[in-house]
DNA sequence: ATGGGGTAGATTACATGTAACTTAAGTGGA
DNA sequence: TCCACTTAAGTTACATGTAATCTACCCCAT
């Protein structure tokens, strides 16, 4: 019996690491943070060498930078580098299409229908928050079935980092319905088990967001 | 004036991680090899917590593996791993040659072309180390073209997993002239000008190379 | 006022102490 | 002989001490 005081189990490190990252994710330290040892540590409640570790991780991941001898600052992704972002995005996007297509069966497709269903009931119903949810999951259910886990930990990498950049851009509720023709053309491609057709449906979709991205960014 | 005592001048850590890498790369330090905190530390020769953030960092980047309350080994990568890095890698190369194809002048492309015909040279002379030196020069060269750091971070870390993986296995001359005649034709697709050719020139020499990996795979 | 230089506080980077855990070898009993 | 248990060595994970470095502020001379 694993004798234990209350509901954790993994190491302090890796939970630091988690608290830190939702503290990021939901700007609760916000982008240009500094973000010193002895204060995460203290924020967190640990010591300095699992703060520091946490510190380490968030920064390999993309969501704070580092500069030697001067510590980590919460990431403060500029237009360019959204730029950036959605151009691998896209890429790699259009990778798990073309995988996913080859490898996935009939129930596959089927429950990305049904998720694509519940995506357009929650559109219909002006839900922002669960459409925003279910958009990520219709994305996330795709890169597993494509059953590359490097694709896979890379897509969620960046994805992570637009969540960050996009944190108060991203509710731009025109783009829903495009998404959900989007998403049913990516199904389609799917389900037709052509790698080329899925491949470059997932790939124009991610194509428009960046220039949806790039438009309102000349607006704004 | 910096006062140093040697030709150091970054952290330790840096350096630590720096040696162990190389350690790593020319196995030295095989794959399924134990990489504890103080074995690293007293081989390095230094303390234990650049050591431990070395390992970490090399875990990072793929070279190792780790389980928690157990440490990192360095990673023995399969052929399975190797199509994966290999799929994501032909995706990411695609697209550098996008990049580069619209954003490179004449002189990138005769600079390329210059690097060529070393490469050919050496090709000829049957120099196989300097082979594989100026064909990673030229894939280098393209992501610097390119223009996106995240997209030329994550190609140099997909060449290291490879270099490891490939350290005994990727001799085989016989894909040499293969190499340079796509070389050639990955530097008339840039010059043209055209995203789309350029992006399928680069993907095809990748493909290529996992197709060859496949076979050799069979035969091994 | 303004710019230079010093100084105090905070922070990084590195070193080291230590409890808990993992592993495997040894020991004793069935 | 074989298995359960103990135990010892090695290691991880975390805590903490400390020198060197950085930052920002203040003071003073111009």
């Amino acid at each position: 019996m694993t004798t234990e005081t209350s509901g954790r189990e993994q190491g302090l490190a890796e939970r630091a690491y988690l608290n830190l990252r939702t503290a990021i994710l939901e700007h609760e330290l916000a982008p240009g943070t500094r973000l010193s040892v002895p204060n995460v540590a203290e924020r967190l409640g640990v010591s300095r060498s699992p703060a520091r570790e946490a510190i380490a991780r968030i920064t390999y991941e993309g969501l704070a930078h580092f500069e030697p001898n001067k510590g980590a600052v919460v990431a403060d992704l500029n237009a360019e580098s959204l730029v950036e972002i959605y151009e691998v995005r896209e890429a790699l996007e259009g990778l798990a299409c073309r995988l996913a297509s080859q490898r996935m069966n009939r129930d596959d497709v089927a429950g990305l229908r049904e998720l694509l269903s519940q995506h357009t009931a929650a559109a219909e119903a002006g839900e922002v928050e669960l459409h925003y949810e279910l958009d990520m999951r219709f994305h996330a259910r795709i890169r597993e079935l494509a059953g590359n886990t490097r694709l896979t930990t890379q897509l969620e990498l960046l994805q992570q980092q637009i969540r960050l950049a996009m944190y108060t851009t991203h509710r731009s509720p025109g783009g829903m319905p495009l998404a959900l023709t989007e998403h049913r053309r990516i199904i389609d491609a799917l389900e037709s088990g052509d790698p080329v057709l899925a491949e470059a449906a997932g790939r124009s979709h991610i194509a428009r967001l960046l220039r949806d991205l790039s438009s309102a960014d000349r607006a704004g």
